[in-house]
DNA sequence: AAACTTAGTGTATTTTATACACGAACACCA
DNA sequence: TGGTGTTCGTGTATAAAATACACTAAGTTT
């Protein structure tokens, strides 16, 4: 292990998302401080202070793993947080004097994101991530600094890239049914649509392709399986 | 004028746009360092380091103000760059040295952008700007730091917007034609469209409408003028 | 075998996109 | 003053996409 120089000006926090049972989850680490008896502390966004000697797009990737064990995650920039006032509750000033070597120092942070399939990964949290937790984006809490807004931006993201991208495929089993995959839509743009409407437009794509192979334990007529052909998609 | 405390790790960059003859263009200054003998140096974003109490947004504004006394001109942030060495050319390097008190400071940049109307304003450089100049984004040349990729995201950021909101009026005259906003279209784009059917594309949206007016001092037929109406636009 | 649950499908209508060509209005010049 | 040059302004036909809407089929459970 080599010795890194920190930027205590510049950080890096990133929004992870995944699906679930018909909603979107994000990645929330609980913080602790090392020596300290700071309780109840806020959850947060995974995110820490740069090194000087990588870029943005590496440190966010090296910050994410030093949290909670997620590698080779492909994170894209959403926005950059610079208010002066973005550290101004008392937990967390607590928390920074507990752990930063400037705690007081001005930070600005850039936001990245990514979505990934939660049945693949192993999440270790380590650093000082105590915990880290998927939670029903319904469900998030009041979060540490500026990370609520940091969250909403990152869902604006997601649904204009959804116009632009087939999103899906990263957030779904490899195999999925087309329910599936219209729930997923119906989260990220909170809206429904009919189903006929929906599984003409997705297959009019032709970048999901039917597989010959059912759904298996379910009580009712099993579904096809679906899986996204990542070569068509590419063509265009 | 009050002190303020400098950040020496984090700046702004402005790609502010015009629209002349067909052509976009793109607001560069030329740099002068005081004191210092540099010749033949590189053109620029007008941009600079941020001060510590204030935010991003505000930082941007009072940078491109000082470089090019534009003031009250809505700046939208478009993307952060961070690469170690975005600051590796030695023009550059001689610069930073002539201007800046910590020149080897690992700086990153956040980067906005703007779209005006080149006839409302007067641009009057001032601090290290020499020159502040409107350049064809066809003809920019090789520019300092990595501002031809920030400039070229701004470009991106554009096209993109472009398809989200009607920008003709913030680049045309209050009045123009519809083959003036054809025209900008066009360039924005980077494509070209059949007349009738943008015509009719355009005046469905019912934000553009028709005055009672005609193009004056032209050799030829006098197109009609139009207007955007912002209140139209706002409904929705 | 009946009840339950989700899967899977077709048609008609409206809206939007695309392709394509010519007469009209004005300024200028001879 | 009539002719030339230039851009303006318009309509129609065809294809593609969006929307609205309801029933039968295939399994499981009791």
């Amino acid at each position: 292990m080599t010795l890194h120089q920190i930027n205590p000006n510049v950080s890096v926090d990133c929004a992870i998302f995944s699906f679930d049972q018909g909603a979107l989850e994000v990645l929330l680490i609980e913080r602790h401080a090392g020596n300290s008896e700071i309780k109840d502390d806020l959850m947060a966004l995974p995110g820490n202070l740069i090194y000087e000697d990588e870029t943005l797009d590496e440190a966010a990737n090296r910050v994410l793993s030093e949290l909670t064990g997620l590698t080779n995650i492909f994170l894209e920039q959403v926005y950059t947080f610079g208010n002066p006032n973005r550290i101004s509750k008392q937990k967390d000033l607590d928390w920074l004097r507990a752990i930063r070597a400037s705690p007081e120092a001005r930070v600005i942070t850039v936001a990245y994101t990514s979505l990934v399939k939660k049945e693949n990964l192993r999440i270790q949290p380590s650093s000082f991530a105590k915990k880290a937790v998927w939670v029903k984006v319904k469900d998030v809490p009041h979060l540490a600094f500026d990370h609520n807004e940091i969250l909403d931006k990152a869902l604006d993201y997601l649904k204009h890239k959804i116009y632009l991208e087939p999103l899906g495929y990263e957030l779904l089993p490899d195999k999925f049914t087309l329910a599936q995959l219209q729930k997923l839509y119906e989260a990220i743009l909170e809206d429904s649509f009919d189903k006929r409407n929906f599984r003409r437009k997705i297959l009019r794509t032709e970048f999901i392709v039917k597989l010959d192979e059912k759904q298996q334990g379910v009580a009712h007529k099993p579904a096809g399986l679906y899986r996204f052909d990542k070569s068509r998609f590419h063509k265009i």
